[in-house]
Parts: C-alpha cells; sequence; structure tokens
DNA sequence: GATTGACCGAAAAACAATTCCAGTCATAAG
DNA sequence: CTTATGACTGGAATTGTTTTTCGGTCAATC
C-alpha cells in the first residue's frame, strides 16, 4: 500500500475541507491511518505538503489548458472551451473555493500565496494566448497584461462575487456575459 | 459662526484622513474648536454623523451624474463622460479610498456598510440606463443588473485593484479599456 | 530499516488587567 | 434661561499573562 499516496489524499481532502489552518498534522494521520512520523518521511513540513497539493491542482490546470487548446483553432474557440472544463470541474476548485474564504476570513498567508501562484498561472496563459492571437490578427492591438487582468477579474466576478448578493449564475449565464464583453461589445449593431 | 458646518468639515477631513474607526469625538471637537457635548446637540451619534457625510458623498456623486448624463446622447457619450467626472474627481474620492482601504485592513462594519451604500447607489443608476438604452436599441438584449454589476467590477478592478501589483493606470488607459470591453469588445474586423 | 506516538517548545487561544473613547450631564458662560 | 462645555462614566477595545494547541522530533517498537 503506497503510504505516500495515502498522506497525499488524506491531506487533500482535509485542506479542501478545513482550510490550511484547521487542518492538523494529527488529523491528517489519523485519515490516513499512518503514524504521525510517518508523515514526514515524505514531507519535511506541513507547509510543503501543502505545497505539494496545490502544485498538484496547477499542474490539473495546466493540463486542462493543454489539453483544450488548439492552436489551430479561433482564440475564442480556445477560450470558451478551456472556460468551460473549468465551469464543469467543481471538484478540483473545491479546495481553491475553500482557501478564498479562509484568506478572507483569516487572512492565511499560506492560503494568500496559493490563490496568488494559481492566478499567475492561468493569467500567464491567458497572456501568452492574446499576444499570439493578436500577432494572428485575431484581437484588436491592446495590452495583454492588462486584458488578462481584466478576463480574470471577470471571471471571479460572476463565478463567486456575484454570489454574495445574488442567486449563483448557471454555466451558461456566465459564458454568455463574457462572450458578451470579451467577443462581441455590449454595443448593438453588427 | 455656524457650529454645524464646522462639526460636518472638521469630521469630513478627519474621515477621510484615519477612517471611520480612527477618528475619536474628541478629535472632531478639538478640530472643529467646539466642546465634545456641542455635537451631540447636531448628531445623535458618531455613526449618524458619519452617515450624514457619506450620504454627502453620495449626493455629490448623483450630482456629477445629473449633471452629465443627457438622455439626448447616446449611453456611451453619457457613460464615458460620467467616467470622466469621477476619474477626475479623486478629492471626493478620498474618503471612499480611505474606507475601503480601512474596510481591507481592519474590516470596520461602518465602512463596510457606507461602501456597500455608494456601490449600489451608483449600480441602480447604470441599471436603469442600459435598460434605457437597451429599449432604444443601443445596447444588445442583456441583463442589466448582471451587466451593470460587471461594469462597476471593471472600475473597481482599473482603478484600485491593479494598483496593487502594478504601477496604477492613468485615467486614459482606463477609459480605453473600458471603451474596449464595453463597446468594441475584443474581437479584430470592424 | 521502517513505523510509531509520547514528548517538546513555540505559537496561538483564552483569560485578566488596563486603557480608551462614545456618550452624559452638572456646571459655566452668555 | 439658553447654549456650550469638558470632566466623568461604563462598556468596549487593547495589552499583558497564562493555558492550550499543534508542528515537528526521536527513542522505542515492530
Amino acid at each position: 500500500m503506497d503510504r505516500k499516496k495515502q498522506v497525499l489524499e488524506a491531506a487533500s481532502r482535509s485542506f479542501a475541507l478545513f482550510g490550511y489552518k484547521a487542518t492538523t498534522m494529527d488529523q491528517v494521520a489519523k485519515i490516513a491511518n499512518v503514524g504521525k512520523g510517518t508523515i514526514y518521511t515524505f514531507f519535511d513540513t506541513k507547509e510543503q505538503l501543502f505545497d505539494e497539493i496545490v502544485n498538484g491542482v496547477i499542474s490539473e490546470m495546466k493540463s486542462i489548458i493543454l489539453r483544450e487548446v488548439d492552436h489551430d483553432r479561433k482564440f475564442f474557440d480556445n477560450l470558451f472551451r478551456v472556460l468551460d472544463s473549468f465551469l464543469e470541474f467543481r471538484s478540483e476548485h473545491e479546495l481553491l473555493i475553500k482557501l478564498s474564504q479562509e484568506l478572507r476570513d483569516v487572512g492565511t498567508p499560506q492560503s494568500q500565496e496559493a490563490m496568488a501562484q494559481v492566478e499567475n498561472v492561468i493569467l500567464g496563459y491567458i497572456e501568452k494566448e492574446i499576444e499570439r492571437a493578436i500577432a494572428r490578427g485575431e484581437l484588436r492591438d491592446c495590452d495583454p497584461k492588462i486584458v488578462s487582468f481584466l478576463m480574470v477579474k471577470m471571471y471571479i466576478a460572476l463565478t463567486s462575487e456575484w454570489n454574495k448578493n445574488h442567486e449563483p449564475l448557471s454555466k451558461e449565464q456566465i459564458k454568455e456575459h463574457i462572450r458578451l464583453f470579451l467577443e462581441n461589445g455590449l454595443a448593438a449593431n453588427a
């Protein structure tokens, strides 16, 4: 039985369920059915264990992007395909949702760090794709840094900030509004 | 000498400079050159005094909107005209900037309340204007609630969130990007 | 050699002592 | 008599102290 895997599994669940601060190493050991010392044969510190898990999530996201993005297709085609996959896979977002909540409520530095890392990875990908799309004449000439920043902010606004005062939006509504702002623009006409 | 005006003036400056929590009534009294008791002849509580000032700011904003919006003009015309005035008048935003900072750092409920009030007023105006513009066929058919929400989020993202990790954007950059997302859309073409 | 859980110390939570400040009111000034 | 004042009060916030919690170690066990 792969003990390391057991530990990772247990820690993953615990972090996603209780956040960084509220997960104790004793708890992880118990869930994983291992002595606490065993954890420390695989991971030097709680923080390293956490990083490993966060990196796992980031890798999953990267692989989604890699899988869905095809440079022979249109920029918006790729964008909405990735968006779809992200909106679909709540499971791996579970951790991120908990962390952003923890960040709001307690301001745990580790959760802040983790969120920033994830955001930067996504931001980097979008930026590159925007550059490529501009070069290919698919997008207007614009500042990729600012535009990718705005795209991520829009995504966050629609998927989580909106929910603070309203009923959550459906995946279709989210996609439609991103399309409205990014692709078409608000102005009527053609 | 109008004592009430003196108090409002002093409190205004103090709230804008130190935030809600860090202004004391003794301080306000001192700045206003009044005894502390005098303040309580005009205002029942510190919170009421604060509300009065916040309402003043909201009124100023409303009057800017009233002054700049002309329903004979195009929606975007009016939008950018108001935007211009808002970006220009940092002074009255001073208080709001301080309050959002206080909200971030300490989470003072009064500053949260104030920010929410301001946001709702703006949101309401934009929503109405969007409805009108849709009815006139100037804008695509869309959900005014969601779209006004996104517009405000975009404004906040560009004017304050961006500054956390980057050099502040110029007024022109901010307007250009709002135009890019709202009016034109990102897609190249014509 | 691998695994464990009792153990350690540092860091956080809980609690107590102290300071601070919104709001009052007896007194003073006009 | 009316209006203004600032010393005073009590409860809330802050600071200082004790207790508990938990990340990490390591001698004992398998």
